[in-house]
DNA sequence: GTGATTGCAAATCTTTTGCACTAAA
DNA sequence: TTTAGTGCAAAAGATTTGCAATCAC
């Protein structure tokens, strides 16, 4: 009733970490920001975008997600060389990936406890810490 | 002095994985089982190999990094998409990667403590557990 | 011998780049 | 306007593949 202007939200989110809304920012945000939390490969964005009848070329589905990144709203997952998954989740998390399917499953931060971290190298800071659980179907 | 057959250690390794041991592994597995623990990529060992005067092409060098890795010789350490390192340390521990110089360090097994693992989904059962700590130059 | 292994060159796949064109402010 | 953003096609890497030649046993 009161959303004069259906993408606002959106919008304003683009604006406030300095990206200007142009329309495939904004139809890249609406698929990643507006569903649950999910893995997904620039490919497969790419997919969702034609589907919704959002014309992005791969360079700008790239340069996007990795923009996004860098803005803190997705967060990059590195499980497997020559793929690289973008998390919509970007709080404290970790993985569950399964080496058979290549799925991924978030295991919420307090899931899991790393304790007793050594300190890092000199001058040195700590940036992340990634914990990947690699499973496997139990058939093979 | 009791030497007669200098490889004769690196031979058997390479038997008792069930790999036939060509002059081409052989000489890969002296340079990755002989030195000490070690990172390294398919395109840096075969820039050692040619420095030992190796001769061995890019495409053996994947299939023995990735038949060593399978047999348990290596282990493929994955913490940036697009490149494969392979650690020559094979006992359980863990990684400090520096995202500005990508630099990787051991951290050792009992300096890391994961705590409270949730049970992997349904059929399927933990291969490893890996846990990276990225960390940035703190002038950055 | 003969089956495993290798080398080469081409192919594949993901990601990046250069640059002219387009659009947001 | 004018500067940021986009698309395209080409380039760049890393890795894989097909297949004939070679090697270990």
């Amino acid at each position: 009733m009161m959303r004069k202007r259906p993408y606002t939200r959106v919008i304003e989110r683009l604006r406030g970490v300095g990206l200007r809304p142009t329309r495939q920012r904004l139809g890249l945000a609406r698929i990643l920001l507006e569903g649950g939390d999910r893995h997904i490969t620039a490919e497969q964005l790419h997919g969702e975008a034609e589907e919704c009848g959002l014309r992005v070329s791969l360079a700008t589905i790239y340069n996007s997600l990795h923009q996004f990144t860098e803005a803190g709203l997705l967060r990059e997952v590195v499980v497997e060389s020559g793929r690289s998954y973008f998390d919509t989740n970007t709080s404290d998390h970790h993985h569950f990936y399964n080496e058979d399917s290549g799925s991924l499953h978030d295991i919420p931060g307090h899931k899991v406890s790393v304790a007793a971290l050594p300190e890092p190298p000199e001058g040195q800071a700590i940036a992340r810490v990634d914990v990947i659980v690699r499973v496997k179907n139990q058939e093979n």
